[in-house]
DNA sequence: AACTATTTATAAGA
DNA sequence: TTCTTATAAATAGTT
């Protein structure tokens, strides 16, 4: 869709492809708004970027509150020992949850090997993992978790985004941007 | 990009707009993979229909655990009681998980209203929800468990999209498909 | 950031 | 639904 066709593999050029993923990013955003007014439907993306910057969008109000976080995470940059800046209360929360945010990420490790094996479980597409007793028990677990997520946001339907637009934001705040 | 230009608005005739609904859908999927292939991103979306129905897109390894669960869950309708089919072990354990999913969304009740005050806060954009301790605490929490579904998942970058994944097998379990 | 020559997506129609 | 096709829209390479 330009002046010469491409082959449908990495753009090799690392300049060319960062300014492809943004062209593109900005493309599949709009599409995915327009598909969302015209069908009246909801849609949520996440997006990372080669360099692992995660870009979001949502219909309805997954960007605004996307938007909000990446404006945070901007501010208090480095880990969350930045600035008291003038905006102080706000600066202020922001950075006790940061803090929250990297103990709990620091902490990860604990449930290394359980999450190892959800992670195989999860990938592997096979029958087979229908057949492991231990498993079933794991994947059961994994339902149990996100169940509880949903049942947070408030309700079944339509608040995926909200889940998604929380999920970036913890991503963001980890991440090196 | 048609035969005529359109108004960005609600398509009003019903059959339009469920044809464009499915054009688009396709057409922003094939979009959201291009961008994972040439730029080397990864890439999640979840799509509502207007009759709720949700569809979802990942790169990578999203595709097939959504697929795997869109299948699973066509096979046992209505609320698991169908078929003791001939796949039985596969078969029983699709029942005992969407058993558990069944009960764990009968309860959601429990946590209606705390969801509620969680879904004001994530729906408003202001400063202003920086300024209540009560539900700066509550924020807080839900960071938390959202950081436990990422820590399950066994990992900061990349996970998402199984966490997408499965969001969006919960849905489809609960939902009329 | 802009600009176009082209390719691609898609609205209507069959 | 699936295909066809005229036209609108996206974008690769260029400035």
């Amino acid at each position: 869709m330009g002046r010469r066709k491409i082959k449908m593999e990495q753009v090799q050029d690392t300049n060319t492809k960062q300014v492809t993923f943004s062209k593109r990013r900005l493309g599949l955003f709009k599409k995915a708004s327009e598909l969302a007014t015209l069908c009246n439907a909801e849609v949520g993306i996440v997006v990372f970027s080669p360099g692992n910057k995660p870009y979001s969008f949502g219909k309805p109000n997954f960007d605004l509150i996307a938007e909000r976080f990446k404006n945070d995470s901007e501010e208090e940059e480095d880990s969350c020992e930045t600035s008291g800046n003038s905006r102080g209360n706000r600066a202020r929360q922001e950075k006790k949850i940061c803090k929250r945010l990297n103990s709990i990420i620091e902490d990860a490790e604990e449930e290394k090997k359980r999450s190892e094996k959800l992670q195989n479980l999860l990938e592997s597409a096979g029958e087979e993992r229908f057949n492991k007793p231990i498993e079933e028990l794991t994947l059961e677990e994994l339902i149990e978790y996100e169940a509880k997520m949903v049942k947070m946001h408030g309700g079944i339907q339509g608040n995926i985004n909200q889940m998604q637009a929380s999920s970036s934001l913890m991503i963001l705040s980890k991440s090196d941007n």
